[in-house]
RNA sequence: GCCGGGGUGGCGGAAUUGGUAGACGCAAGGGACUUAAAAUCCCUCGAACUUACAGUUCAUGCCGGUUCGAUUCCGGCCUCCGGCACCA
């Protein structure tokens, strides 16, 4: 092989960067097109076949649409405030700084040698002053219109990471990051009140059509909006009121008891708990259960009667009160009314404890009998034991009944969201820090925007412990009041990195600007994202949040869009042995290995070609010879052709050589179908399979290597390799590159349009007809393309072979379908 | 428990609106070239039966249904993978 893979790479990455062939311009004449790759954490490894997977999925994307006539934005950033940095620095003894600016520069190196092609000017990065000093004004807005604020609360701490998370980050009760177990805390935390959107967030995912629909369902279980009721039970003999809220108002007859969260105010009001160690006793040990207690399968429902009464104001009703283990505080209002004969919880509570079940909903003809149930009816059903209510049907009498509590005064119906809070602060050192400072005398103070950044200190000891890092450096901490100029404090906890992530993309179209997080007639160029592409793993932490921030930014007019990302894709993982590659599970393939053997157009074209880009790949180190062998394939072909003096044809017409006139055919359909694959869903690997077999359809012109196939079947060929060249470019990009010079071609190949297809000459004039009897295929016969029924009928009941298949059988039907076959139906 | 998405050869995967199941690639087998190997080029390749070398039957998780015709549509299961989870 003459062809030195590994110099012809090196030699176009550096021209591409030479010549800033991927730098994008604000406000060109073309259509805009921004495509973003969710940016990456630094994390120092050598990139694996997953990372590989995701940039060259953007990358083969961004060049199809340059080559298409977009002026395309794809930018490169890190998301380098976190935890691994800090943990990694206090492994090495290293500065978390200087650990990120290391890993960034190997990630870099190793981005190029891919060929990614990124607009390398536009590059940020999120723990540098510059950047995290728009995270801070950030949350300065977002303090302004009140959306951001401290409270004490009960959170999720993390012991191994040692420091709070947001609800989004723990998965089944275990730190999404480090997989400990997560513990409660009663700690005074900042917030984003991301739950004053939970309606928007909701609404607008209608107007994502392009994203996959597994994400919209996500998010809109994680908002978990439900309608319901709030209903005033009153407390016996006192007039203080349990507001209840339900969806089911029409079992509200069939309450037995109330339920309580263990911090129900209610219990402080009328209680003075020193006096009562049980109640003391009971939560403590229900506060002392952990997330994976509570939602494992064996956890059992308990309670304790308080020796109170609650009277349940639609029939007046006295019901015992119980505080329980499995009433959450945090939704509704920490009390529930217990309606065992319809609620399967409530039933096993009340089995437990002897409490009676009345039953007011029935099937339609059949009575249920509240002794001898063994479940719940948790199903639709006739009203009965309800008063006025009975004999209605339970889905009408829930509207019949909140109008009627509400008409009565005694209750409002409301709508609730499981969506909570977003908890923002974190008790490490390495993130922006919140901009607060505390007077003891005058109280919160924002810093003044002009003061920003409020810089992170160099030297610290971010050992972790109870308080966050930034408390132990006194000059960091210590400043004067900004009113009273006396002895004030600033806040020492840091940011979640979320915050940082969260407006990022808008950051990209004015990476640069002194003055503003972004300029606004640019960003408002440039937005929305065009096409976003990530893991589904963001599906609900960064995408909601984007969402959130995107919408907040809107509303103080910074922005134009409502929603960031217009279309969104999600990649599937790549696997080894059964898990996703990664670094802390020791089971990464290095990508650089691979280039080193192959070259970087060979591992990017397999990649994309393993698999379909939405689907998980299990990793085989076996198919990437037959991309290997492809691209030799194209390399030898093109090789011979490009030297051969030929003559100028039009590959759009016709040509009279029949050997010609197929290549051309083929060559047409061929752009059809790569250009269909991508338009319809990222389908690479069927568009590289299409232009491998349009490689092996040359490959079948016999001796194509080995003899003249004379001037004007070799100009066609020549002709034909020069736009399949073209078609290749996305994503075999250097050795594309480098044919297309090869063929006589002057200009980058990332400069020319992308090929049109004449929709004439993707068809055949012939096409084969399948013939079936009794819907079982049995011949195939040619006809001219569009032949019209009645002749194909002829034609196929006058073959000699048909006849003997329906010889001396009666034809009961014959169904015709044009240019695809022809099925006889016999007895 | 609830909500999604999948199950196609030895493997990764293809199959417009229901219309030739298995494109393309890997692995495997055979042949050509070669002193030999590598590389390359060509051929075969779901299973079973029959050998008339052309056929027949069975095959897209399982069982039914609709249809001239079902990987595709409908109903009921099995199973795998995700998400949510005492949310009242």
């Amino acid at each position: 092989m003459s062809y030195n893979l590994k110099e012809i790479e090196k030699k176009w990455q550096s021209e591409w960067e030479k010549t800033k062939i991927f730098s994008s311009t604000d406000f060109s004449d073309k259509a805009k097109y921004y495509a973003l790759m969710m940016f990456p954490y630094p994390s120092g490894s050598r990139l694996h076949m997953g990372h590989v997977r995701n940039y060259v999925i953007g990358d083969a994307l961004s060049r199809y649409q340059r080559m298409r006539g977009f002026n395309v934005l794809h930018p490169m950033g890190w998301d380098s405030f976190g935890l691994p940095a800090e943990n990694a620095a206090i492994k090495e003894n290293i500065h978390p700084g200087n650990w990120t600016k290391e890993n960034i520069k190997i990630m870099t190196e190793q981005l190029k040698n891919l060929g990614i092609g990124y607009d390398w000017d536009r590059e940020i990065t999120t723990c540098e002053a510059e950047y995290y000093k728009w995270t801070q004004w950030l949350f300065l807005k977002l303090y302004k219109k009140q959306l951001a604020y401290k409270k004490k609360s009960t959170v999720n701490w993390c012991p191994s990471c040692s420091t709070v998370l947001a609800n989004e980050q723990v998965v089944n009760g275990i730190c999404w990051r480090c997989k400990s177990e997560i513990v409660q805390k009663e700690l005074e935390q900042w917030f984003f009140k991301i739950t004053e959107y939970a309606q928007r967030l909701l609404d607008d995912l209608q107007e994502l059509s392009n994203w996959p629909e597994k994400v919209k369902l996500m998010q809109e279980n994680w908002i978990g909006k439900s309608k319901g009721i709030e209903i005033n039970f009153v407390l016996e003999d006192k007039n203080i009121l349990i507001p209840v809220f339900t969806t089911r108002p029409d079992t509200i007859y069939g309450v037995t008891f109330l339920a309580l969260g263990v911090d129900h105010p209610l219990i402080n009001e009328i209680f003075s708990i020193e006096k009562n160690p049980a109640i003391q006793k009971f939560k403590e040990e229900v506060k002392s259960l952990t997330l994976t207690m509570r939602i494992s399968d064996q956890f059992e429902k308990k309670g304790l009667f308080i020796n109170k009464y609650a009277i349940n104001p639609i029939n007046k009703e006295r019901v015992p009160i119980f505080l329980t283990n499995y009433v959450v505080m945090e939704y509704g209002t920490g009390a529930v009314m217990g309606v065992p004969a319809h609620d399967q919880r409530d039933f096993e509570f009340v089995k437990k404890y002897n409490l009676p079940i009345k039953v007011v909903i029935c099937p339609k003809d059949k009575a249920i009998n509240a002794d001898t149930m063994l479940e719940a009816y948790v199903d639709t059903g006739i009203q009965v034991n309800s008063d006025k209510f009975s004999g209605s049907s339970n889905v009408d009498t829930i509207e019949k009944i909140s109008d009627f509590i509400e008409e009565k005064g005694i209750g409002k119906r409301k709508i609730n969201y499981k969506l909570r809070d977003w908890l923002i602060s974190r008790q490490r050192y390495w993130g922006a820090p919140i901009p607060i400072i505390y007077c003891p005398t005058c109280g919160i103070f924002t810093v003044p925007e002009e003061q920003l950044p409020v810089l992170l200190p160099e030297k610290v000891d971010f050992m972790p412990g109870a308080i966050s890092p930034l408390a132990k450096v006194s000059e960091f901490v210590n400043v004067s009041c900004p009113k009273c100029q006396g002895q004030a404090k600033r806040e020492t906890d840091t940011m979640d990195t979320f915050v940082c992530s969260s407006w990022y993309y808008l950051r990209f179209t004015t990476p640069d600007s002194k003055d503003v997080p972004f300029d606004n007639k640019i960003v408002n160029y440039w937005m929305p994202v065009d096409q976003y592409i990530g893991g589904v793993e963001h599906a609900i932490l960064h995408l909601l949040y984007a969402r959130f921030i995107t919408k907040v930014l809107y509303d103080l007019k910074y922005l134009n869009v409502q929603e960031p990302f217009k279309n969104l894709f999600t990649q599937g993982m790549v696997l080894k042995d059964g898990q996703v590659m990664s670094k802390s599970k020791g089971n990464t393939v290095p990508a650089d290995d691979l280039i080193e053997k192959y070259g970087a157009d060979t591992v990017r074209g397999f990649i994309l070609f393993a698999a379909p880009p939405e689907k998980d790949y299990e990793w085989d180190n076996h198919g990437i010879e037959g991309v290997s062998r492809f691209i030799n394939r194209v390399i030898r072909v093109v090789e011979k052709f490009a030297d051969y003096p030929t003559k100028i044809v039009d590959i759009n017409c016709l040509p009279s050589n029949e050997i010609a006139k197929i290549l051309v055919k083929t060559l047409h359909k061929t752009i059809k179908r790569v250009t269909d694959d991508i338009e319809k869903g990222f389908h690479f690997n069927t568009a590289i399979s299409s232009l491998m077999e349009f490689t092996n359809h040359l490959y079948l012109i016999e001796n194509l290597l080995d003899r003249d196939l004379g001037e004007e079947l070799n100009s066609y060929i020549k002709e034909s390799l020069t736009t399949f060249i073209l078609l290749l470019a996305p994503f075999c990009p250097h050795i594309s590159e480098e044919l297309w010079k090869k063929l006589g071609k002057t200009g980058s190949i990332f400069r020319q349009n992308w090929p049109k297809y004449e929709n004439s000459l993707t068809t055949d004039a012939q096409t084969l007809i399948v013939v079936q009897v009794n819907g079982k295929l049995k011949h195939k016969l040619s006809f001219s393309t569009g032949e019209t029924i009645e002749i194909i009928k002829n034609t196929v009941l006058n073959d000699i072979k048909v006849k003997s298949l329906i010889d001396g059988k009666e034809i009961k039907n014959i169904i015709v379908v044009p240019d695809k076959l022809i099925n006889i139906v016999t007895n």
